[in-house]
DNA sequence: CGTATCCTTGAAGGACTTCAAATGTTGTGG
DNA sequence: CCACAACATTTGAAGTCCTTCAAGGATACG
C-alpha cells in the first residue's frame, strides 16, 4: 500500500474526496524517516522546509515551560500532518516529537503547495482540517482547565480512542496507546503520580483497562460520561451531533 | 471611515497587502450588530449563515463545563473574525459571545467566500490567521496546564496588551480592558476570588495597575517574566524571534 | 542478568477552592 | 441628582485536590 493510503483515509474521515483527488493525494511524495521514541522532528525557532505526515506511531506537539515541566499540547495519530502550519508560518512556536516509535513521510513544502495550487478543493479540506485542530487545542483547553484529574484523563482517552477509530486504527473496543504515565500527565498538566493513582481508580471503576501500551475500553458510556466526552468536536464525518457512530458503545 | 479599516489593520498585522487587496477587503459588507456585555451571538450547534468581524469591544469564544462553570476559550480584539470557522464547520462546537459592550458586522458566508475565491492570496492570509490562533490556543493549554495562578494571569495581560498594540488599540503602557475579574478567572481556569487575590499581588509587586477596565502596565519586562511571556506564538509582523517591538518595553 | 525506566504507594505540604460576609462600584428609575 | 438595587471586589477561615518527596516493586531491553 502507498504510504499516502493513510492521508487518504484522515481525509475522508473529515470530509469526501472524488478520485481524481484521492489521486493527487497518492501522488504526495518526500522521505520517509523512522523515529525513537523521544526523538524530535522540529523544534521551537525552526523553520522547516518541508511538512510531516505521520505514517505510524504516534508524535506530540509540546512546549517546555519555565519551570522546566513539559506540556504536551497535542497528541498526533496516523494520517495526520502535525506541521502543516509551517507551509504559513515561517517559524515553529513549539516543539514536534515522537512519544513511542513512529515512522513519518517528509514531504518538501513544494509538494504540498502544488497540490493545494493544483487542486483548491484540498486546499479547503486542509484548512477544514487546520480548523478541527483549532477545536481540539479548544477542548483540551477546557480539559486542562475546567475539569478534576478524574475527568481530565478519562477524557482524553475518549479522544485518543475516538480519533484512532476514525482513520480504522482501533480494534473494538481496543487501541495500542504507547504513552507512559508521565506523557499522560504533561498532556493533562498533572503529575506521573497522580495519574498512576487516577488511572488506578478508572481501573477500579471497571471503565478500563490499560497495560503494555494497550488501552481497553471497558465501559464506553461510563467513560463518555466520566470525561464529559461529546465527539462533536472533532467534526468527524459520520458522527452526528452528539452521537457515537462506529462500533464503539 | 469604513468598518472594514479594523481588518485590514489587523491582517496588516500579520501579512502584507496590496492596493488591490485592500481594495477587495474594503468591499466586504454586512449588517452592523450592537451587542450588550453578556450577550451571545452563536451557540454551540449552530449553523451559522454569517461570520463576524468585531468592529469595537470584546468577544470571547466559552464553553460549559459538566459542573456548570465557563472555560473562556480565546478572548477577541477588534479586527478578530472570531466564527470564521462556520465557513468550513457547518456546526459550531462552542459559544460566541460579548464580555464587553462590542459592535460586530455580520457578514454572509457568501461575501466572504466571494472573496477568497476571488484573492487566493487572501484566502491564504485567512488560513494564515487561522493558523496563529491555533498557536494562541496551544498557549492558553500550556498557559492553564503549566503555570502557577501568578504567572498564568501575567502571562494573559501580556497577550492581551500585545494584541491590542497590534491593531492599534492601546495607548502607551495602557489599554482597555472591560473584563470582570470572573472572566479573567474563567479564562485562567481560576475562581475570581483566587484572581482577586493575585491581581493584588501583582499590583503589590509594583507590575501593573488595573482598576475601572483600565489596564497600565507599569513593569513591561518584569510583566513579561513573570508570565514567561515571548510573542513568538503571536507570529506578528514586526516581532523578530521573542524581541518585542512597537511602544511597549 | 543487570540496569534503566516505569509504575505504585505512603506521608506531608501547598496552591487553590469553597463558603461567607463586608465593602465598593455601576447603572437606573424616580 | 439621589437612592437603591445589582453587580463586582476584597478579605478571612477552613477544606480539598493535587504535588512533592521518598522508597519499593514491576517491567523492558541490551
Amino acid at each position: 500500500v502507498p504510504h499516502t493510503d493513510i492521508l487518504i483515509r484522515k481525509l475522508e474521515s473529515i470530509g469526501t474526496l472524488t478520485d481524481e483527488q484521492r489521486q493527487a493525494v497518492a501522488r504526495l511524495d518526500g522521505t520517509i524517516i523512522d523515529l525513537r521514541r523521544g526523538q524530535d522532528i522540529v523544534r521551537e525557532g525552526d523553520r522547516p522546509r518541508t511538512s510531516t505526515l505521520l505514517l505510524s506511531g504516534f508524535l506530540s506537539r509540546y512546549k517546555i515551560a519555565g519551570t522546566g515541566s513539559r506540556q504536551i499540547l497535542a497528541l498526533h495519530t496516523p494520517g495526520d500532518v502535525p506541521d502543516l502550519q509551517s507551509l504559513f508560518l515561517a517559524v515553529m512556536d513549539h516543539n514536534l516529537g515522537a512519544v513511542a516509535d513512529s515512522q513519518v513521510l517528509s514531504m518538501p513544502h513544494e509538494e504540498v503547495r502544488d497540490l493545494i495550487r493544483s487542486h483548491p478543493i484540498l486546499g479547503e479540506l486542509l484548512w477544514r482540517d487546520t480548523l478541527i485542530e483549532a477545536a481540539i487545542f479548544r477542548e483540551w483547553t477546557l480539559n486542562v482547565g475546567s475539569r478534576a484529574a478524574y475527568n481530565r484523563i478519562a477524557h482524553l482517552l475518549c479522544e485518543v480512542m475516538m480519533r484512532l477509530q476514525a482513520v480504522g486504527l482501533a480494534q473494538g473496543n481496543r487501541c495500542d496507546l504507547p504513552l507512559t504515565q508521565e506523557d499522560i500527565g504533561d498532556a493533562t498538566g498533572l503529575t506521573n503520580v497522580h495519574v498512576s493513582r487516577t488511572l488506578r481508580d478508572l481501573r477500579q471503576d471497571g471503565l478500563i483497562e490499560m497495560a503494555r501500551g494497550t488501552l481497553t475500553v471497558l465501559e464506553w458510556e461510563r467513560l463518555k460520561e466520566a470525561g464529559e466526552f461529546d465527539p462533536l468536536y472533532l467534526h468527524l464525518r459520520g458522527t452526528r451531533g452528539s452521537a457515537v457512530g462506529g462500533t464503539l458503545g
